[in-house]
RNA sequence: GGCGGUGUAGCUCAGGUGGUCAGAGCAUACGGUUCAUACCCGUAGCGUCGUAGGUUCGAAUCCUACCACCGCUACCA
């Protein structure tokens, strides 16, 4: 026992549908906080899973036409795909389906009704009869079924319950005393203030449907939810079992990742179970918030859940990974979608960290026939980059612990920028002239790899497809003592005459391109093209390009339009603020011509405008619509009608 | 309704206990550099710190009111 352990979960997920990128975020938070014990030398386990229980379930299976086991087979094994390709390091998968987790929920479940903590009584509720389905007050709209819509009625069902209430004033105690339990404090002052309102007894038994667990004292019950849930936590372990030595060894070390909306199960439901049991409450539980997408909150009703596997598959596991956890703040919602993730990998993984081990290796091929040489003229500035990366690894272990992913990841990033910046300083190109530098060029030279190498280290729970890479192209593949935490306690862990391998670039930059509306990604191409070349791919693509139908063209609505003013956007170069006349209608639109055309000689011009172009904010102003003209390398000429018989407001087509 | 939170540069956000706290990153502009993935380094601009009052020598930071948005207010996995 004397070991540093660690025990970290995931919620078990619901095989009711796919999983989808919130799903991808608390799993990979648990994936690096694993990793990153296990890299601190922490005795780790890590448990990930499904809850496949349940009358939603027995109905998607009935849909499917499926036995329900048949049904949750298919979708267990599409997460596991999931995980997989997340390159998540899950030491065990439960599935509460299986013999183990469902001996041990009887058990327990016996246990706590033998010291009479469960009783019988009724639950009432309003039932839909078309659906078989139970409703809260809160769930139904207008008083109807949420799902057909038809009226519901109140209905009474013999229920077990847990006497919860029992344990309000032990559960609040145990929370005042343990600060730390429910991160962030925010979530934890939610739940004190729920628990003061005064707990109810929990209805934990249901009759209604038969896809779930028998209760063990009277088997026309199958265990409800919640009970049945989170007692994977604790199964998987195999608690109450003759194998419970996992129990011994990990419990009640646990850590729980779980998005906010289920902070009150896990902290309230759970520990309270536990502590009838006479077990103790996990250490721990991280609420985190949802990742907001365009529309808000993801829901298959709005259709803008966004699924990882193609996001993998575009830009890696690794990048998607770093993504999630650099935007997420600290215990609120974030802002996500493919373009926070495309700007994220240019800006932190391409131009910063991957361009750092590009020009690295690229100097210590040329300057030094590529081999990293011992170190032997040491200068001062040498050392702040050094004495940084200690100071870094303070921060990232500080931040991990506080469940402070972004923070952490923006502490290793000061650190890559210092690196890029001491190059700058350092200038080895300068060096690289004078014969009499040379020990001060390879010194320097050193230092970058090595930098390379910390920060290396650091990023790899968060990233662990990045370190077989970077040990390839710095050769040392071969050197486990320099891939350790331990090892970048000390500066100076690549062996000297080491033999680098040059290789592609780690993160390759990728090009967002606005084409219809739609943003298509493409990589940037490597080498550099020509204009004439460029021309020539231009006509390709044009005529490559997708056609279009009348109706789809018909869809833009150009308009012709008058100027009335025009004036200079201050602050900015290129923008022109318009005011036009289309008809009865006047509108602001800014323009980017303020190079091309002074503002007085627009004035009373008739121009093309789209006019159901969705308004944007350019410099803080509302432009309403958008002027066409003809591009065509650095000249640009607005497009007028030819004849004077036409008015503004005239349509285009 | 009750309890709690948020509102700071174009965007995302830092800013214990009131006095270099008006900041960072991205985006933009300009300059430098050439080792590098059109990259890196530097410089600059922009903000009445939600609004209106108040306390104070001094408030983004404390108090009051108001406006806007959000979370929790239980049995959905």
């Amino acid at each position: 026992m004397g070991e540093k352990t660690f025990y970290v979960t995931t919620p078990i997920y619901y095989p009711s549908g796919k999983l989808h990128i919130g799903h991808a975020l608390t799993t990979t938070m648990a994936d690096t906080l694993a990793r990153y014990k296990r890299l601190r030398g922490y005795d780790v386990y890590f448990l990930t899973g499904s809850d496949e229980h349940g009358q939603k379930i027995q109905r998607k299976a009935q849909e499917a036409n499926l036995p329900p086991i048949k049904y949750v087979d298919q979708l267990v094994a599409s997460f596991k795909g999931l995980w997989q390709r997340l390159n998540i390091s899950n030491n065990d998968f439960i599935r509460t389906t299986e013999q183990r987790h469902k001996q041990v929920v009887q058990k327990l479940l016996q246990k706590i009704y033998d010291q009479g903590d469960i009783y019988k009584s009724s639950y009432e509720g309003w039932y839909c009869t078309p659906c078989e389905t139970f409703w809260t007050e809160r769930q139904l709209e207008d008083g109807n079924c949420p799902d057909c819509g038809r009226p519901v009625e109140l209905v009474k069902e013999e229920s077990y319950f847990f006497r919860m209430s029992k344990y309000a004033d032990r559960l609040l105690q145990y929370i005042k005393d343990n600060p730390e339990f429910i991160q962030p404090i925010s979530r934890r002052n939610e739940m004190i203030s729920f628990i003061e309102s005064g707990l109810e007894d929990l209805c934990i038994s249901r009759t209604t449907f038969d896809w779930g667990i028998p209760v063990p004292m009277d088997p026309k019950h199958v265990v409800y939810v919640w009970f049945d849930a989170l007692t994977n936590y604790i199964s998987a372990l195999g608690y109450g079992t003759e194998e419970d030595h996992l129990f011994h060894k990990y419990w009640p070390s646990a850590v729980h990742l779980v998005g906010k909306d289920i902070v009150r199960f896990h902290t309230v439901i759970w520990p309270i179970i536990l502590m009838a049991a006479g077990i103790d409450p996990p250490r721990q539980v991280f609420g985190h918030g949802w990742l907001l997408v365009d529309g808000g909150k993801m829901s298959k009703s709005k259709g803008n859940v966004i699924d990882p596997i193609g996001l993998i598959e575009r830009y890696g596991a690794d990048a998607f990974r770093y993504s999630l956890l650099r935007e997420m703040p600290y215990g609120a919602d974030g802002y996500y979608n493919e373009e926070v993730l495309v700007n994220r990998l240019n800006t932190d993984l391409a131009n910063d960290f991957g361009n750092l081990l590009s020009r690295t290796t690229a100097m210590i091929k040329k300057f030094n026939g590529g081999e990293i040489i011992a170190p032997t003229e040491q200068e001062e500035i040498d050392n702040e980059l050094i004495n940084m990366s200690k100071e870094t690894q303070e921060q990232l272990d500080s931040a991990l612990n506080n469940f402070e992913f972004s923070r952490a990841l923006a502490s290793i990033w000061r650190f890559i920028n210092r690196a890029n910046k001491y190059i700058e300083e350092t200038a080895p190109w300068t060096l690289a002239k004078d014969t009499n530098k040379k020990a001060r060029l390879q010194t320097v030279l050193y230092n970058m790899a090595e930098s390379i190498r910390h920060a290396t280290i650091m990023v790899s729970p968060f990233m662990p497809g990045v370190p077989v890479r970077v040990w390839e192209q710095l050769g040392i593949t071969d050197v486990p003592s320099a891939h350790t935490w331990e090892s970048i306690a000390e500066w100076g862990g690549i062996p000297a005459g080491t033999k680098i391998n040059r290789g592609s670039p780690l993160f390759p930059r990728i090009d967002i391109k606005e084409q219809e509306g739609g943003s298509q990604v493409t990589e940037t191409k490597n080498n550099k093209t020509d204009a004439k070349h460029e021309n020539e791919i231009n006509k390709e693509q044009i005529s490559k390009e997708e056609q279009i139908s009348i109706e789809e063209f018909s869809r833009i609505r150009l308009r012709l339009a008058k100027v009335l003013s025009a004036e200079k956007v201050a602050n900015a170069d290129k923008l022109l603020k318009l005011e036009v006349k289309i008809g009865d209608e006047k509108r602001t639109i800014v323009a980017g011509i303020a190079q091309h055309y002074q503002p007085e000689e627009l004035i009373g011009k008739k121009v093309v405008v789209v006019a159901n172009l969705k308004p944007a904010k350019l410099r803080g102003i509302v432009s309403e619509g958008m002027i066409l003209a003809a591009v065509d390398g650095g000249s640009l000429s607005l497009i007028s009608p030819e004849r004077d018989n036409v008015n503004d407001g005239a349509t285009v087509r």
